[in-house]
DNA sequence: AAGTCTCA
DNA sequence: CCTG
């Protein structure tokens, strides 16, 4: 992690959304990839459906009391793996993170671990499926650069893009908690730091 | 329903 | 080709 102060005063704030640029230095960045290897090792990743029976083009697993789910039955919290086994510790280095710019919050009890191969996408939508929405939701890029697109609380509205690089975190917080939200092309190779390229996100929520 | 396609 |  990088100098503390530089946690409290986002690099850019983007449709309410505060955005650190850089937040993670080159170590710190491995160091919590090989948190995250352990978690996938743990727990392995899948491919959900929409409830209309599409694949996703991520790849996604979690650690933490719960792991975000989708298929044929709706989007939610799954206790475990889809598998059957406990989902594994939230990396302890995204804990500090989320420590750090959110002393107040309560802790993390789930963080969603999502894998963007070559030409992975995520539409628009709103991470709606927790209970309370005065917590935020923190997110940690590693690897490829990716497009982020986010927009208000509802689905048509203007939006705002950014590019988002490894190290960079960002917060859907206060009045940006709801926003419709995406990732639309990824720049695939553009990062050595994932072997084979690909962009990893974590996101931290409390669920319940 | 977090997809995917089309068009301007 | 890219953006919305």
């Amino acid at each position: 992690m990088t100098e503390e102060k530089r946690a409290h005063r986002p690099d850019l704030v983007l449709a309410g959304v505060p955005i650190w640029k850089g937040f993670l230095d080159e170590a710190a960045q491995r160091a919590l990839l090989g948190e995250v290897r352990q978690v996938v090792r743990a727990a392995p990743m899948f491919s959900p459906r929409t409830p209309g029976g599409k694949p996703l083009s991520v790849q996604m697993t979690s650690a933490g009391r719960y792991g975000w789910y989708s298929d044929r039955q709706g989007y939610r919290y799954l206790p475990h793996h889809p598998s059957g086994t406990p989902w594994p510790e939230i990396p302890p280095e995204a804990l500090d993170i989320w420590r750090t710019l959110f002393p107040a919050a309560r802790a993390p009890d789930c963080c969603l671990v999502n894998l963007y191969r070559d030409g992975a996408r995520m539409g628009l939508h709103q991470d709606r499926d927790e209970a309370d929405f005065s917590q935020p939701v923190l997110s940690i890029s590693l690897g490829d650069a990716a497009l982020f697109r986010i927009g208000g609380p509802e689905r048509r509205g203007p939006t705002r893009s950014v590019w988002l690089e490894s190290g960079d975190v960002l917060a859907l917080t206060g009045p940006s908690r709801l926003a419709f939200h995406g990732i639309d092309r990824i720049r695939f190779g553009s990062s050595r730091l994932l072997a084979g390229g690909g962009r990893l996100n974590l996101t931290l929520r409390v669920v319940d």
